[in-house]
DNA sequence: TTAAAAAAGGACAAAATAGTCTTATATAAA
DNA sequence: TTTATATAAGACTATTTTGTCCTTTTTTAA
């Protein structure tokens, strides 16, 4: 479904915003560490979701990062995955058609189209704030294995 | 979602299907014109669908690919899917965590589950058999572009 | 029985994705 | 103002996926 960056950086997102919830500010180490992922990989995609502002960085000695208040609300699981994977995986044809469509479909797209619909009205209406209290409240977990 | 390889399998399958439904053998050459794949590698995914008896080929001149007529209605997405891809795309949790469960789910988990249950019940129920027919009745399309 | 047609199989190549390493830049605190 | 801490950025490497090419095997038909 996702890239393995893509995972990484909702995983990331979620616990920076964690952090930014209880006025925490967190370092790409503690990222690294508590959603156990590769640290230098982790860089590169913090750096994605920084330049697309989905989130904040500060550099320097007590540096890190943040996600703004207003925003915790705001930023989607679809912003993430449009930040690191672009839209192409769900407005794509799920058998690769280009030319799928309603009207031109392919021969499992009845068959697709709602899940679909409800997969993109799932990451459009997912926020990080709500995964992030999930967490908080202990009805949701990140542990690895 | 589905790898280019599953793509190119399940485009494969359904117009062998066709041709199964006809009567008739339909070459390897034939079946990457016809879905637009790359010939040599659609060989290799055709060979992986013969291992795993989802279809049947016959070599030398007039050889080809077929599906029994018994296997028609019951080849599913999900057969195709598991021989070419295997199961961890829609077994394994959506943000890569291999504790997530119903007890112990990720952030994500509880918008997810619906999408991940109504996916595979999709590719369990989907045969080949109904897809080939709808491109046969007109009402389902393998055009490219 | 030989030639042509077609799939099987293995080795190879290219492209995309995943991941690392090193240096530069910015910030805070001693 | 120097040092330590932290992100940014770019070059590099590794792995996986996608795709090609060549040889072998099987079958049909001349």
């Amino acid at each position: 479904m996702f890239s393995k960056a893509c995972e990484y950086g909702i995983r990331a997102c979620v616990v920076v915003a964690l952090n930014s919830i209880e006025n925490k500010r967190i370092s790409l180490k503690e990222i690294a560490i508590s959603i156990d992922s590769p640290e230098a990989f982790t860089a590169k995609i913090l750096q994605k979701l920084v330049k697309h502002r989905l989130i904040y960085s500060i550099q320097g000695a007590q540096g890190g990062f943040e996600i703004v208040t207003v925003n915790l609300k705001k930023v989607t699981l679809e912003d993430i995955v449009i930040a690191i994977d672009g839209d192409a995986d769900f407005t794509m044809c799920v058998l690769g058609l280009k030319a799928c469509s309603e009207v031109n479909p392919c021969p499992a797209h009845k068959k697709y189209k709602h899940i679909k619909s409800d997969f993109k009205n799932m990451i459009k209406t997912t926020t990080v704030f709500e995964m992030a209290t999930d967490l908080q409240n202990g009805v949701a977990y990140l542990k690895i294995n």
